[in-house]
DNA sequence: GTCTATAAACTGATAGAC
DNA sequence: GTCTATCAGTTTATAGAC
């Protein structure tokens, strides 16, 4: 599937292979073979490869807000969150893991311009999730004794772990009992079709 | 620390390069500069790298079953499962991450025979917590309305996550979340000293 | 924008001497 | 067990022609 710019083909590819295989397991030779070009013409889109990673990740900070952005819309709280977790789901049926995820198990190998894009991926996720777990607490569409701020916390970690661990062993079960324990601790009850 | 012999040397330096950086961004020069000899002397001892991630990864296993053994002599589930949890934080206390997370993070690019100690390792880690939940409900030390598979299923991702997260964002706060979340949703109260 | 050519360093690995 | 020497291949990157 080519696309209208070489620099969005190969911000495409170099994502998908970071969330495949890793930051220290791509390189400039792979992506160049795939789009159909030498390494040396990669460069003249990316001076080097902590730039291009760089680009990569700013990118999927902005795919997330728009995303937040998007699911704002939605009725409920239950919904908000329910798509936060499908949108793991999604990645998780690429057979890829989420890219912060990646870069942060490869964080001590990363040099610290991209840092920053990464803590507020980071950041805005769990800012967000607490923001619907404490509305919904408030509107009585949830019910729980933790503080908010715990519950929205463990969310993020399990929904990376079972993305990294599903490729091994468990597969989609993984996520869904993740899902599942924390709605259950929200007091919501498993809809059964 | 030196040790006895030079290849239980070089299976702990391997193994905190991959729980520190990943099995990707360390080398055999690496691993030779430290100790003090040369690359062709490491592959006296393990003939490529492969065969020393399998062995990084295979006596990681058996420590995992030791450590299981220890933890059968505790008095309740709850002092169980904590101490599974406490393994986790003392990884994190190291600026680690689990040897299981990290190679499960790489695993499209380590080849096949690795690929089972990593399996055993999380079917062991998951069975283990399942017993531990179920004897824990059926004695009444819990209590919880969810399936035991279904919440010993979402805490080995959690704590997975909870690792990887860590030394980009949170630190140990990450980890105190998912225990406290985890042992609520057992019924198990916190306890404040 | 893409190419060829080239560089310097690194990577996993082997052969054979001590 | 460790060394030197050597290998072929890779990696990131630059210079300059088209």
């Amino acid at each position: 599937m080519p696309t209208a710019d070489r620099r969005t083909d190969l911000l495409d590819l170099a994502q998908g292979m970071i969330q495949e295989r890793g930051y220290n397991a791509f390189s400039f030779k792979d992506l160049a073979a795939r789009v159909g070009i030498k390494t040396a013409s990669v460069h003249y889109h990316f001076p080097s490869k902590g730039e291009l990673g760089l680009q990569v990740m700013k990118r999927y900070l902005d795919q997330l807000e728009e995303c937040l952005r998007t699911w704002a819309e939605l009725p409920s709280e239950t919904a908000r969150l329910r798509a936060f977790v499908g949108s793991y789901r999604d990645t998780e049926n690429q057979g890829a893991i989420c890219l912060c995820g990646s870069m942060a198990s490869d964080i001590q190998t990363l040099n610290a311009p991209i840092h920053s894009p990464i803590n507020r991926y980071l950041e805005r996720s769990e800012q967000w999730v607490v923001q619907c777990v404490q509305a919904g607490l408030e509107s009585g569409e949830f019910l729980s004794t933790l503080p908010p701020e715990t519950l929205a916390m463990s969310l993020l970690p399990s929904l990376q772990g079972a993305l990294i661990l599903s490729r091994v062993q468990g597969g989609g079960t993984l996520l869904t009992a993740v899902e599942q324990s924390f709605f259950a601790s929200l007091g919501v009850l498993d809809e059964r079709p």
